[in-house]
This record gives C-alpha cells, structure tokens and sequence, in this order.
DNA sequence: ATAAACTCCGTACCTAGCTACAGAGTCAAG
DNA sequence: CTTGACTCTGTAGCTAGGTACGGAGTTTAT
C-alpha cells in the first residue's frame, strides 16, 4: 500500500523543519489545518512537502512570512483577484535579482584583482548597494 | 564650508534609519566608532551614509547581520584573507538568483494566462522553488 | 496488551534585530 | 546666557519567527 499521507513528524522530517515549526506556520495562516479524522493526528497530503520547503527557500530571499503568504495566495488558485499583486511582486524580484547581481559583478572583480591590488580607500562591496534607491516595499 | 561629517542624527537622517539602529550596528561590529572629538559626539565621515545604506538593502536579499559583516570585510582592504568566502558568497549568491529567476519566470506564467485557465488543482510557485536542493548555507 | 514512540493543545521561553527611555551632559540660536 | 534640541551610556522592552515543555491521549511494535 503507498503512503499518500504523513503524520506531522514525518511531514516535518521530510520537509527538514521542526514539527513545532509546522504547526506555527498552521497558526499564522501559512498553511491549513489538514483534516485530523480518527484520532484527532492531522494527516497531510503529500503537497504540503513542497509547500513548507518553499517557505523554507522564500525566507532565505529575504521573504517575510507575511510576503510568502502572498506568494502561496498567488499560486494557490483563484489568481484573477491577485493579478496585480503578482505583477508587484514579480517587479519587487527583478529589482532584487539585478541588484544581487551587482554584488556579484563586485565580488568577481575583488576575487579577480585582490592579488594585484591591495588595501582601497573606498570600499566596492558597499559602493555597489548602498545608493538611495529605497523600493517602496510592496506590503 | 563644506560639510564633511555628521553627528548620528544626521547620519540616521540621510541613511534613513533609526539612531538607536546605527549605535547597535557598532555595538555587533558592523560599523567602528567613529572618534569622538571634543564634547563625545561621534563625527561620522560621509562614507558611512553608503555603508549603512548597504546593510539595509542587503537585509532585504536575505542576509544576516553576521553575512552582511563578512561581504562589507571583504570590501573592507585586506581581502586576500577573505578571498575564498568572497567565493562562496559569490555562489550562494548566484544561487539565490537562479531561484529568483524562476520564481519570476513562473510569477510571469500566472500573470499572462491566469485569465484563461481557471484553478490548476497543482500550485505552481510552490512547485517553483519547492524542490530539495538545501544549499548548504555558508557560515 | 503493554511499553515506547508519536501526537494533541496551550503556554512559556528564546534569539535576532531593533527601539524606547532615563538621567545627565553638550551645542546653538536668539 | 538661557532654553530647546541634540547626544551620551546603559538598560529595558518589543516583534517576528520560531522552539520547548507538560500532561494527556493514541498508535505501533513486540
């Protein structure tokens, strides 16, 4: 027979959280509660591995749980009403991606020419972000 | 005559952040002191507006205060020490890109056709960035 | 059929990253 | 030369995102 749902615990060995980490995300809303038939112990589908791996890798782009809601609401079907809020979100990215990709233009060039050169007044690293530029920060 | 250093008022004014943020950014290490001349009013030099602007915006890619210590260290001169974590930032930083892009690609895919195709039972940004890959997070 | 392992819920505790406050000293405009 | 704004240090408090614990019920392996 296969084994088309998990106990929390397995769930949460799958996804590499902690089991607490599942019901807290259950808590705020990033998650349902799936349904808990005999005995009371939720049984997840196999979906919710991806789901919580996902907001596992959306916080390490610097996605606050309130953010991968939003992400999650956007996938998770009805998107005619979020349509708009997809856009913002994709446009949010690409300024992240291009200016991630600044800052690896800098570390490839210091990686390069650190040998040549030493000890520049001014840091490039810092160069790269630090100008005002303040995205509005879609909430 | 010009202006050529601030007090820490100035300083969270142009940098757009808190006072008490910029004094616990020294408390962690993440900026020095400056000298503080006559009265004990620390005299920040311009290039600190950059570099506090940079600790903001590299906590929205998903950064630490203690990763964001190591990429302005390797900024900071005598990088032939940092070098190789230069490389691995470098790729973990790739990394985070090549996710974003999908994320973007598949942000792109629900925007132009969530019109016509109603409720896929399977939710595709999730999919996205779902998959085990577990980088293995540089310290 | 019982012990070990798992799960339940509720609540309390923890760390990172700020943010506020108190009481005292300093500066600057009028 | 005073009054209001700014800064000092130290300590306490706050929010987000977990993590741990206690006491009770459930499941499973033997």
């Amino acid at each position: 027979m296969i084994q088309d749902t998990f106990t929390i615990g397995r769930l949460a060995d799958k996804a590499n959280v902690n089991i607490e980490s599942i019901r807290y995300y259950e808590r705020v809303g990033l998650i349902k509660q799936p349904r808990k038939p005999v005995s009371g112990y939720r049984q997840y589908p196999v979906s919710f591995i991806e789901r919580i791996r996902f907001i596992k890798q959306a916080q390490t782009y610097g996605f606050n749980l309130l953010e991968i809601k939003d992400l999650l609401k956007i996938g998770d079907g009805n998107c005619r009403d979020v349509q708009q809020k997809a856009i913002q979100k994709r446009d949010q990215i690409n300024q992240k991606i291009s200016d991630l990709k600044s800052l690896v233009k800098t570390l490839d060039e210091l990686i390069s020419r650190c040998d040549s050169t030493t000890s520049s007044q001014t840091c490039p690293i810092v160069k790269t972000l630090g100008q005002q530029r303040m995205q509005p920060s879609i909430k």
